[in-house]
DNA sequence: CATTAATCTACTAAATCGATAGACTAACAA
DNA sequence: TTGTTAGTCTATCGATTTAGTAGATTAATG
């Protein structure tokens, strides 16, 4: 499961992506907006800015904006970096791989074999999906209501 | 990421049924042979007993023994019985569903709309996986190396 | 230099995870 | 009918993670 944290982050990113790219946005109106606790946000947009995903200026006319542009900023990039590994055992992850210690040989293991499959399908779809196309999906589907 | 619990969980019941079903197996048997804390064990097996997966008899000549046809135990089933929910937001699970608090309007949420895919592509591999199926795909394996 | 707004450090409450201890109960056998 | 065996139930515990708060600090602007 997303943590709230995750979330919070897709949902920051959202609105900041929506409100265009002219002048930075502040925390505390993408807080109030969004209803995330001001100060939760700011450790999580401070961490979207190390990763290079957003850009900051302080003071007066402050705030934050997109640094990457909307097609280049990956969901599954975001869960990963917010919430660690997607993949439901460590062994099956590239960005996270780590040995089960209770596995003894983990080329011969069923559950791996499974959960690789699972891996594999997942990744097949979230390694397209961007921000922008997170936002499409919300156009079509409020035109379609 | 999967819990040990639930590996724990899947471990021993590989182990229960590769040993055929002839006689109930100890818990101390399970616990030393796959390396999983007795007590911890104990209250794994009663979980999966409580399910209908396994039987189990006290006393002399006790133990636990498959319930279910090593083709009926899904492995989807025992994880999400074990870890709960394995979509990843609680408002595209059908055995969990929940709406998300933070959302006013999942119909058009972009991020459902694309976790939604990952669930059903996720679920098209697990609803087809059993336990059989899982001691099939390790031989396999070990028969290639 | 005052104001504004992001950044940094530190802390806390609650929940979850992994595990343990010990009393209790059912099955069997002598 | 009593001792032994082995699963069941209740309770607790330490460590870690999650969600959130408080307050001091730093940088940009006017």
């Amino acid at each position: 499961m997303l943590s709230k944290k995750c979330k919070y982050a897709l949902k920051a990113l959202e609105y900041i992506a929506k409100k265009g790219n002219e002048e930075p946005i502040l925390i505390a109106e993408i807080s109030e907006e969004q209803n995330i606790p001001k100060k939760f946000l700011e450790a999580i947009l401070l961490e979207l800015k190390k990763d290079g995903i957003l850009q900051s200026r302080k003071g007066k006319y402050g705030g934050y904006s997109l640094r990457q542009s909307v097609n280049e900023i990956n969901i599954g990039h975001i869960i990963r970096l917010i919430d660690g590994p997607i993949a439901l055992i460590p062994c099956v992850s590239y960005k996270f791989y780590e040995p089960c210690i209770e596995c003894e040989d983990e080329s011969i293991c069923g559950l791996r074999n499974v959960v690789q499959e699972v891996r594999e399908a997942t990744n097949r779809i979230l390694s397209k999906v961007t921000l922008a196309d997170m936002l499409k999906r919300e156009q079509r589907l409020a035109r379609k209501k």
